[in-house]
DNA sequence: TTATTTTTGTAGTCATCGCTCCATAAATCC
DNA sequence: GGATTTATGGAGCGATGACTACAAAAATAA
């Protein structure tokens, strides 16, 4: 055995020190060139051609470092992911009150889906919703992300429920599915040209609908 | 000229009584099943041999019927915005107060969202938000309907605002934008499969974001 | 040096894409 | 009936899709 100092990498070596001929390009920068096309033409309208001329590299060394072009849009999901996750799973941990989490959540929401230095929107909200039955795997792996994130939120709510921030009454799921869809419609917009204020004020709006424990109307027991 | 009793369709005739052989299939029945593909798999992910087969027609049929594969999804689109108007114009255009056509409107598209006899969700909201630069005009056309169906959102707030049913303050755009953002991230739920009484719920959550005057803090006025 | 391992470059494969050609069929007009 | 017009059936076309075969190149191991 070679001595593994490094922490293994799950699936793909990041860089692996071995016998044969060493790749001539940067593995995780290709993978970057990919998630950006993906994430600007979705699955379908990134074709082959697109991605081995954007990444500089020939259709050998293409399968020879990500097997497929399916198998390479996983990998991109997952980097796309770990990207989101520096500021989404970032806001729903901090220890701040619920209702401040999901504000700064949404307000962040609206800067990060009209960044200039990358594709606006997100990779995820709304990819593989239409497709041909052939693409159900890609379809079924995207819709399990999508509830896997507002699984987050529905977490998130319920902790804040347990201290207090929320009624008791309210129903989270629905609350996350509101905030969910919500997210989901900044993102589209935010494809469609909506500038950075434009996000931010529908962000502000979003959060008026937060619950708020039932006006108690006979303010006086006798 | 032959006697055109039937007032005349705007560009392709619906059943047009000729000089050669009779069309063997009912165009505006292959119109619709084509819409159903469309909305169902989108743009790319619908085949010209999906259609035939569906439609049940020849290419040649096909083509002297449609044009091209563009242009009947052209049509397909016209097809479906005739099909929402009946209830999203609709309600719109209905003489009352604003708050109660919006929460009609957030309300029934979570039923039309989630018809049993149609595909899920909405065709346009999400279309060709990722696509390659050779479908430029396939993403133009559909931007420019979900912005004219953000106008009319508009439209209906700033009359509600003439008459009084909005703060004279309230950002009529902003508030637009929120309003199409949530229908948007409803129909991508519907299309993952959200159950009615989930976007319905979505719904109830998001009226709780209308708008109410600033509260007088001061009670009295000296 | 030689053997082994891995990557690369070039060319080519096979299926599918949207679309077209053209002879023929089926209607109307004269 | 004959001419004209329009629709259909069937075969096929060029382009592009994702992917593969194979030999040469460039590294390490013995």
């Amino acid at each position: 055995m070679t001595t593994k100092i490094i922490a293994a990498s799950p699936s793909p070596a990041p860089t692996r020190r071995g016998r044969g001929r060493p790749q001539s390009f940067d593995r995780a920068q290709a993978l970057c060139t990919a998630m950006r096309l993906f994430w600007d033409r979705g699955y379908d309208g990134t074709s082959f051609d697109d991605l081995t001329a954007a990444m500089g590299i020939s259709a050998s060394s293409f399968y020879n470092a990500f097997g497929s072009k399916e198998s390479l849009y996983q990998e991109a999901i997952a980097a796309y992911l770990k990207l989101v996750g520096t500021w989404f799973s970032t806001i729903l941990d901090q220890p701040t009150d619920t209702r401040t989490a999901f504000a700064h959540l949404l307000a962040t929401a609206a800067t990060e889906f009209t960044r200039t230095d990358l594709p606006t929107g997100c990779m995820i909200a709304a990819a593989a919703t239409q497709c041909p039955p052939t693409q159900a795997r890609l379809r079924d792996l995207l819709a399990t992300q999508r509830t896997q994130s507002e699984t987050a939120l529905v977490t998130r709510l319920r902790q804040g429920q347990q201290a207090g921030d929320l009624p008791p009454e309210t129903d989270i799921d629905s609350l996350a599915a509101y905030y969910s869809a919500l997210l989901r419609g900044m993102a589209l917009q935010a494809r469609d040209g909506a500038p950075r204020e434009r996000l931010q004020a529908i962000a502000h709006i979003a959060m008026h609908a937060w619950p708020t424990p039932p006006q108690t109307t006979a303010p006086a027991t006798p």
